[in-house]
DNA sequence: CGAGTGAGTTCTGAAACAGAACCCAGAGTT
DNA sequence: AACTCTGGGTTCTGTTTCAGAACTCACTCG
């Protein structure tokens, strides 16, 4: 109540892909797999855990099921829009991934397609029309009256 | 082993902030707090679950924890560059919920700092010198030899 | 000396995770 | 017809992890 913030809305969203699993297979979808046990081959997921987590991420718009054939009735998952919406998120990720926990980067290298050239991520301001990074950031409220109170996102100096 | 992909990096990732609150925990501190029981407050995290996200989050890196007193010896909790680095992960993050888990808006805009304009995240292609969204993003194989294999990221019409 | 504060720890119960093994419908094989 | 394979699950059974109340402890302030 106090905090005149949203731990809300992002709360909702980590309980929808808050887990280990819900993004590896999202991840996964934005590869190309599809099916079932494509998933748990390529996860290593346990399978009941795959069925629950298909399951939430149906219902919560980001996949979907649908027959790829009849008679042997099968079905496959795929990314909704809201699903691949989320591959900034994934991106960020992995790109932490590599420059901080671990060294390695990853195998698949993720490109613009027109061109080739490996992407980057960046806050891009549209007035300016400029690209920036995570320093030039500042949180200001929303609330109408109260455009002048921005706090500072860290301020300069981060540790050390 | 056929996919010559990485769950790995990612999941040591999300080893790392990939619970409910680690990630809460790094945007409470983005947003200038740093010590114990202002997170407990702001959050509304339990005290033991504190105690723990902040420890590991302390010995991976992402924040660290410097005294700001001697005497009643009290320590603060900051983020390094590394927790910094994280912003992009969650900007993404509250994009997403915005537009996809739940209409509302956060009260809090991100802006950029020079200009005070809203924020936008995007791919950036340095060779193209141009903006593009997920629908643009291919990825392609880095092992050496192999650069003809790219898979398409979904294909075409996601779902429906 | 008693109250207050910052930063935890202990204890206990509920929920989520994880793996092995089992199931079942339909298709193809013999 | 019997037999086996495949895709897509479910059940059962432990092990972690989560979560909250309540307690601790060192220190300071009045």
């Amino acid at each position: 109540m106090t905090a005149g913030d949203t731990p809300e809305a992002i709360d909702r969203t980590l309980r929808v892909i808050g887990d280990r699993w819900s993004i590896l297979i999202v991840r996964a979808a934005l590869r190309g797999i599809r099916r079932f046990d494509d998933f748990c081959d390529d996860l290593g997921i346990a399978r009941p855990i795959l069925t629950q987590r298909l399951r939430r991420l149906v219902s919560n718009g980001v996949m979907i099921k649908v027959p790829y054939q009849e008679h042997p009735l099968r079905h496959e998952y795929r990314l909704t829009d809201a699903g691949i919406a989320l591959s900034p998120v994934l991106v960020a990720l992995v790109r932490w991934s590599e420059e901080h926990a671990d060294g390695t980067p990853s195998p698949t290298a993720l490109v613009h397609a027109p061109c080739g050239t490996e992407l980057e991520q960046a806050f891009w301001c549209r007035r300016c029309q400029t690209t920036f990074g995570p320093a030039a950031i500042r949180g200001v409220e929303r609330a109408a009256g109260d455009v002048g109170s921005s706090k500072d996102v860290p301020d300069g100096s981060p540790a050390h």
